[in-house]
DNA sequence: GCCGTTTTCGGCCCGACTGTTTTCAGTCG
């Protein structure tokens, strides 16, 4: 059974909270923190660098000590630490560091002095009013502990992107509405364009008189008030999303934007940078000695460092900063560079509209081409088209084509990729098309060579154009299926296929790693909308922010050609 | 536990808010 990144990393972090319970050493605690993020973000296989004897202390927060544990759990499954640590804590007490408002000491104590060993026994001990007696611990402590066990819904949760935005946007013109305010903008990882967020940041800056901490709080969707000073408050909205304000004057916007977007780990590093250089900056600009220097425009920050601006979705310290010192950031694409969609359904399959109304929905948002893939046969539910349809299909493609002026579309079917690797139409027909993806719908419990196998010999069908949604993820619902990445990006690029970049917000598939993975092997992109509707194609905006996050620019992606250009890529 | 264009030892980002305290520890982002 191999051992995938994310089964260290999970193992790291867990050591780190066995750690802060017991009141190791911080910066220990944020080592082992770091390592994990790190592993996270890895696109490639840490057991395979094991395997190849590669020089674990290359990555960045990985060192002699952790390069040998994590050799450790590689080569034996076990990790002899942890297992340590949960005999010295019970495991029961990490769920009680999850609690809002309770911290390392805190849980120490309460384990301590009494006895609480998991959620249930301090439900009990709060309920008992025995909490509140502690020293350090009052009646209001003990309230805000049984609140947060209440209302905390089954763990961490966090919030796709489409939702946060329809949380969000009422929200910024309900406070930019509020007297003496100036700026409203959602900072955090919503500005770095994460597919999902934890909480909202919202910088507003304003003038000294402004209500708007007021009238945040007393906002009608808010639900709880943790906390509310002059320059900050914290929210939790009805749906259970938390929302943080801060307010910051006009002169320190361009560093409280820098500061509030973050990433924790991107702003860490440009803060040391700074240091080095005498420098001290904060969310109210940058200074040396007490002197501000700059601040009022993210530019200022980054130039004091001696960087150029970087953009947000790149702000995850996954290598921009050297990129950004050495003049190497990556030109990222945008909108509009944008020249059509390659993935979208009809009413022939399991879509809501028809040819004529697809075509011209596209042309709407100023796309030259747009392709046809309905399903094949293979998914039944979704009502999927045999080779005769199919056929048919294409005759009224070429049809309406000689009616449509300023927009093509372009014959083409999602085709499910079998379980022994074949497609479900024969080639006779596919290749009448001007292009196919191709998807797994089916088997997605294969293992993880069967599944890379059956997808990596479909690619050698010279059908085989795009390889549609390639890990078959549903964020938050399902996990993508096993399916070795590094492979299949290795055999796209010695085949010349294409991997799509489904722009469903709920799939979002690559995700950012892996495309900047496909992207650092040279193998092209297709950012596709896989819209069933009209309406979905404008869900390309959410694949152009995930496509930015994997450093992908205009030039990595193939539906940014013109249909000329289109045509010569997509022919093998 | 990591890391190094002054360093292989001695640093490690920095400020706001709450609750319980009488000047601040703990927590959070």
């Amino acid at each position: 059974m191999p051992i995938h990144n994310s089964d260290i990393a999970e193992q790291f972090d867990e050591v780190a909270d066995l750690l802060e319970i017991e009141g190791a050493n911080a910066f220990r605690i944020r080592a082992y923190r770091n390592a994990a993020r790190t592993l996270r973000d890895l696109a490639h296989s840490v057991a395979g660098m094991v395997r190849d004897d590669a020089d674990l202390t290359e990555l960045p927060g990985i060192g002699k000590d952790l390069a040998g544990k994590i050799e450790t759990i590689v080569e034996t499954g076990k990790f002899p630490q942890l297992e340590d640590l949960k005999k010295d804590v019970p495991e029961g007490l990490v769920d009680v560091l999850g609690i809002a408002g309770l911290g390392p000491k805190r849980v120490q104590k309460i384990h301590e002095e009494l006895g609480v060993t998991d959620l249930e026994g301090l439900t009990k001990a709060a309920k008992e009013g025995r909490v509140r007696k502690l020293s350090g611990f009052g009646k209001k402590t003990e309230d805000n502990i049984l609140h947060e066990l209440e209302t905390r819904g089954s763990g961490e949760t966090r919030t796709q992107r489409r939702e946060a935005e329809g949380r969000a946007e009422p929200l910024v013109d309900y406070l930019a509405g509020t007297k003496g305010v100036d700026k409203v903008v959602v900072a955090g990882s919503y500005r770095r364009r994460k597919e999902t967020v934890g909480d909202l940041d919202i910088l507003v800056t304003c003038t000294s008189d402004s209500p708007v901490v007021k009238r945040f709080v007393d906002y009608e969707d808010v639900r709880d008030v943790i906390s509310k000073g002059e320059t900050r408050s914290t929210v939790i909205l009805k749906n259970g999303l938390q929302v943080d304000l801060r307010v910051v004057e006009s002169a320190s916007y361009g560093a409280a934007l820098h500061y509030f977007t973050g990433s924790k780990a991107h702003n860490i590093h440009v803060r040391r940078m700074g240091q080095d250089q005498g420098l001290k900056i904060n969310e109210y600009g940058v200074f040396r000695g007490d002197k501000r220097i700059a601040g009022k425009t993210e530019e200022e920050v980054y130039a004091q460092v001696g960087l150029p601006y970087i953009e947000p979705e790149l702000r995850e310290d996954r290598g921009e900063i050297e990129a950004a010192r050495t003049g190497k950031l990556p030109e990222l694409i945008e909108l509009d560079d944008i020249r059509g969609n390659l993935h979208s359904h009809t009413k022939a399959s399991d879509g809501a509209n028809t040819l004529r109304e697809m075509a011209a929905a596209a042309k709407e948002r100023g796309w030259a081409y747009i392709a046809i893939t309905d399903h094949s046969k293979a998914v039944r539910v979704a009502n999927g088209l045999d080779e005769d349809r199919l056929a048919k299909q294409i005759d009224e493609i070429d049809a309406v084509n000689d009616e449509l002026e300023g927009i093509t579309l372009l014959k083409s079917i999602e085709v499910d990729i079998l379980e022994d690797g074949g497609l479900d139409l024969p080639d006779s027909i596919l290749k009448r098309l001007d292009l196919r993806i191709c998807a797994v719908h089916s088997h997605f419990r294969l293992s993880r060579d069967k599944q890379t196998e059956r997808v990596m010999q479909a690619m050698d069908n010279p059908c085989f154009t795009i390889m549609a949604h390639p890990t078959g993820r549903l964020i938050g619902t399902r996990e993508a299926y096993a399916i070795d990445m590094e492979r299949i990006i290795e055999h796209a690029r010695q085949t010349g296929c294409i991997l799509e970049l489904n722009a469903q917000p709920e799939r979002l598939d690559l995700n950012d790693a892996h495309c900047k993975m496909a992207r650092d092997a040279g193998v092209k992109l297709s950012i596709g909308t896989d819209a069933h509707t009209t309406g979905q194609l404008d869900f390309m905006r959410y694949g152009i922010d995930q496509a930015r996050r994997g450093w992908v620019t205009a030039d990595d992606v193939v539906n940014t050609r013109s249909l000329k250009d289109l045509r010569k890529l997509v022919a093998r």
